[in-house]
DNA sequence: AACCTTCTGTAACAAATGTTACTGTAGGGT
DNA sequence: ACCCTACAGTAACATTTGTTACAGAAGGTT
């Protein structure tokens, strides 16, 4: 596991705390669609995400859903953080989006940490600082776009994730997560494609030059 | 000071350090709309609020704004210590709502306070644990609410925060936080009065039973 | 090949929100 | 008292988004 955990964070933390990190994680990979946290859950383990990425969703009381952001190498989750700290239940759920690995951190070391190390710190810090800027672009997103814009964004998004030009997603799959109708999605992307923008097919679409 | 200071701030805080926010902060009196951040902006004080309540607005490209959420005595803004940690400008907003009262502590003090006081880094922890949730109210509203829902909702919380069942504002102010249209709001302030919700006058609002 | 399920396309319509345009009026300033 | 300006009311219309309903195609299963 050291070697991974030097790879993506041994910029951010010094020896020390890496090989405490190495002593009390635990390694963990996930397949894609796992499902890492529900609405409700209670936090047990920081995930420090080592590669692939995580999808982070939030509901409403009638199971409407709507995709916040994502996590990716590097990161963890504030929201998670958050928790941790007040024992209190998550208001998300977190899905692999791809085939993911990570260190899974007792929580309790989360505040043991954050007096001893510096380092820690900042990383907590900046998680929070990160997270919250992707808050305010989610809300920008929602508020200040039209479901055009937005679908646009959002199929960039997703091929930048997946490294992949190739969006394995059905239009239901795309309505869910931007909180729309299928009708609507397949009506906006079928414009999309008249603009030469993206080629469409059963089940995946291309993207072309948005 | 050192009175406000314990009766807001005395649960949360040993001695010692309420001594060193009383010794390095300095006391602020801000007028009722006081914009006391701007978009762009550099931070160089943490506020502690110690009454009254401040306003976090979004604004996009266009100029058009979005009101995020208040913030009230005994609290202090994420985005703000964000913003001190990492250097960066302000991404919001912030506009005194009320009339409000606040002890302004130096950026620098941020990182040393977080290295010896337990309950301050709680109290930082706690802040962006609270400000996270209240930007996942904020997207819910935007999101899942219809403009009506979203209304009520603006009036409840405007009446809750001014502790007033009068709302001093004119239709145009209301469409500028909720980022709709001046006509939208009379039609369903309209609406509102029509069902014996609230009484409107020239320039407020009267709430009665939403 | 025949069948079945799921996905996509699309039209027609409904509802919500945004825009334009104009009227009347409250209330402050002179 | 008169005038002026900002505010509120409202109708008519445009646009966007959501809903219903159905047809047809893709692709897997038997």
């Amino acid at each position: 596991m050291i070697k991974e955990l030097k790879d993506n964070y041994g910029h951010l933390f010094e020896d020390e705390l890496l090989n405490e990190i190495n002593q009390v994680g635990t390694f963990k990979e996930v397949p894609e669609g796992f499902k890492m946290i529900d609405i409700g859950n209670y936090v047990k383990a920081i995930p420090l995400l080592i590669s692939g990425a995580i999808k982070i969703l939030r509901q409403d009381n009638d199971g409407d859903e709507l995709l916040l952001y994502f996590l990716e190498k590097g990161e963890t989750c504030a929201i998670t953080l958050s928790c941790c700290l007040g024992q209190t239940k998550s208001e998300v759920r977190a899905i692999a989006e791809t085939k993911a690995t990570l260190i899974m951190v007792p929580i309790q070391k989360m505040e043991e940490w954050s007096g001893k190390y510096k380092s820690w710190r900042s990383f907590v810090f900046e998680s929070y600082h990160h997270r919250l800027n992707e808050m305010l672009e989610t809300i920008d997103s929602i508020a200040f776009l039209k479901m055009d814009e937005r679908l646009v964004k959002y199929l960039k998004e997703k091929a930048r994730i997946s490294q992949d030009k190739i969006i394995h997603h059905t239009h239901q799959e795309i309505a869910y997560e931007l909180h729309t109708s299928r009708e609507v999605i397949s009506r906006l992307l079928k414009k999309l494609e008249n603009l030469g923008k993206v080629k469409l097919h059963r089940n995946y679409i291309v993207i072309k030059d948005v």
